[in-house]
DNA sequence: AAAAAAATACGACTAATGCCGTATTTTTTT
DNA sequence: AAAAAAATACGGCATTAGTCGTATTTTTTT
């Protein structure tokens, strides 16, 4: 028998694009769409024999994370996957706490989200792998979890700053992190000089403790 | 160039077994393996200059946990993908905590083993569907993540030393610290020196980040 | 192709840290 | 009261860290 899912998404052409993508499998059926929270809780009333659910988190009049929640509270059965454009940390850890059961960028493609919607009917949890990290380090830093920060800091890190930093919150000097990334330890003060000066502070501990709080490691 | 990877793994056909699912691919190659956690830490200190582990969860002497653990400390940019023939929930949280960066089951199948080594150097966190569910489980119930580590850590701080611990995690220096307490830099230095004896430290960063890990901040 | 951003690298100098030993005073436990 | 633990304190010395300035190469963006 075809899955039955259906779609809550303000956007008409992104509920459009995901038909599409998704028409091109007979084991899947789109059954309805809604274009909030508060319709698709209003079409589940009358008709809630669906298996999954593909929600936008971003929407008016009411989102996808408190809609996550009426639903999975009403009818635990059907399994919500999250789609968003933003892999923002406070939205994966709100969605996952109101009981989505996977999390994936908009811009997947038509097999992928194909395969994610069979994987979570049979209990899995398909994430993008950039979301996937990010629930590890929820979980490796219990302490955040607990006060979501919602001032947005605009630090932007390059990739090799935030590789030296978790160096850094190791405890390791500056002649290891220069083994350990095959460059010279001058090259390595020169970074580090250069993120004390985004983070605005003066010591490796004021670093890697406001990286931390910020999410940036 | 081709991605560096070893193996640590006590059971000797599991070893060959990985051996032959990687040898299809030509971006891969198995620079050495180790029979536990104990051999590992010694050939890495020789040649460090791998890009992937994998490490079986189960070993004699120093099991995957552990070694995950120093492995990470000592160098941080190496990825380590756990393999274990059990999703169990303990495992899963405590080789998260140690920093590992994916979690397999053994009975992988080659390419997506390949797959996953290849998510992995880019920064993605490769996990079987069943472990990437038990992580959103963890999330869901923080009471889990927060108790679990009641048995090890029985280090014991004074109430002076977990003060200067804390003025140690905003950064300050010993003269502050000095300040701030009301005794003599020369106190201050010597309270972080039995700190760090305590902790098994070297810094003031290892000490902050040890101290968080037990609980003791 | 040009411009901007990121990564690389060195030298010099001062400040701070980590580690050693030793020692006295205060507080707590037995 | 005696013993143990905790807190206080100093000096010396080698290493590391933090802050300048400057400059080239590589990668990415426009």
């Amino acid at each position: 028998m075809k899955l039955k899912i259906c779609i809550a998404e303000d956007n008409y052409f992104l509920t459009k694009a995901i038909k599409e993508k998704l028409s091109f499998f007979d084991d899947i059926t789109v059954k309805f769409d809604a274009k909030n929270g508060a319709e698709l809780i209003g079409k589940l009333e009358e008709n809630h024999n669906v298996d999954v659910v593909l929600m936008d988190i971003q929407m008016p009049v009411m989102d996808g994370i408190k809609a996550t929640e009426l639903v999975k509270n009403k009818y635990p059965q059907i399994k919500i996957i999250m789609l968003t454009v933003v892999d923002d940390d406070e939205y994966v850890f709100n969605a996952i706490k109101a009981g989505a059961n996977g999390y994936l960028l908009k811009e997947i493609d038509a097999e992928k989200l194909h395969k994610s919607v069979l994987e979570v009917t049979k209990g899995g949890a398909p994430m993008t792998p950039s979301i996937a990290l990010k629930t590890l380090n929820l979980l490796r830093n219990p302490e955040f979890t607990a006060t979501i920060n919602t001032a947005e800091s605009d630090i932007k890190l390059t990739k090799r700053e935030t590789e030296i930093l978790i160096q850094l919150s190791k405890g390791l000097n500056y002649n290891s992190i220069s083994d350990n990334l095959n460059i010279s330890p001058s090259t390595v003060r020169k970074h580090i000089e250069n993120i004390y000066k985004k983070l605005q502070v003066h010591s490796k501990v004021e670093a890697v403790m406001k990286a931390k709080k910020s999410n940036l490691i």
